[in-house]
DNA sequence: AATTTATGTCAGCCATATTGACTTATTCCG
DNA sequence: CGGAATAAGTCAATATGGCTGACATAAATT
């Protein structure tokens, strides 16, 4: 009880509003923002996908193979950065209830492929219409460009592995069946 | 095996590259960039109070603690949406480790006000400091400003909750004590 | 005095993650 | 060919952070 910090009764008289371009001080506005905007954001799947029973990994999991169609279940696990273990349940389960198939590799028969059905193709792509939603509607509303808000996110990851995302996301959309133009 | 979505396979020959302006496309590089970018911000907190003992939940309590002196159970309950029990488990544990005291509310008796220890705020303070470092790149490398970055996170929250947020950021700007000017 | 509110707590459950050890099938390599 | 390495799957145990439901206490409100 003695060392209680008092910051809110210890404030100057002076309040100065936002806007803190001093480097050293905290961008408590930024940090806040991102978690209350991730939550958000992460809600919609979270809702759509717990109707059928599955969770945020599962989502997750659904979502990369949507994205990429005859991922090896290493290469999954490198994008997701969780364990064989983890990993192996959730698989389990979208496999056993239909949203995903393995298929044996055609140069590695170890490996094996995973790919969406038609169902998990379908899921996959409500949870990402309803995010594509929220995300257009915040450019819309905030007067930001998609391709400033892609450097603005792209400048949060650590830079070393900005080039590594940027691959990943640009192989995605090369699996796209539904380019058009 | 027989309704195995062929995604990949069935590309038309045109490829068209990144930006389609189209709405109904899904927008996969946004979604995936929120994705590893909130990941990459949380893994900062995540690895220092993990040095601590302490998890992500610790944290969000620290922070929010720190930001709003004084603050009741019951209103960090509201901010962080989760229950009583969950709260209070992490509360304890920050209780009894000397990051979190607890006080006597002063019109209501009931209440239990949350205030950092010195060492909790200087805790506190760190994480900030790195997240701060972190989303201060961002904006350099990625040429946006503080201000529209903070308009494009507020636009990805509900509409509804953009008021609230709002003013519980600028409530917590407003129990600063290191305001200067 | 009765009710409501703020908080805390017990007990149990679930989802998601972890580590470590081990198996199987297959490929790679000397 | 045969041994080592690799891809995947599995078992068991553990941690974290959520949850529900039920209940207790103290203080405020009516």
């Amino acid at each position: 009880m003695a060392d209680i910090n008092f910051a809110a009764e210890q404030t100057s008289p002076v309040g100065a509003a936002a806007a803190p371009a001093d480097p050293a001080e905290p961008a408590y506005d930024l940090i806040e923002l991102m978690f209350f905007a991730y939550r958000a954001f992460t809600g919609d799947a979270d809702g759509m996908l717990a109707r059928y029973g599955f969770g945020r990994a599962h989502h997750r999991a659904l979502h990369f193979v949507a994205r990429h169609p005859g991922i090896t279940v290493a290469e999954l696990l490198d994008i997701l950065k969780i364990t064989k273990q983890s990993l192996g349940r959730v698989l389990r389960e979208l496999v056993e209830t239909g949203y995903v198939v393995q298929r044996e590799g055609h140069a590695d028969r170890r490996q094996r492929l995973l790919y969406l059905t038609d169902k998990g193709a379908k899921l996959a792509a409500e949870v990402a219409q309803v995010q594509t939603g929220r995300l257009m509607r915040a450019l819309a509303d905030s007067g930001e460009t998609r391709e400033s808000a892609c450097r603005l996110f792209n400048g949060i990851l650590d830079p070393d592995q900005r080039r590594e995302v940027e691959t990943l996301i640009a192989r995605g959309d090369g699996n796209r069946r539904d380019r058009h133009k």
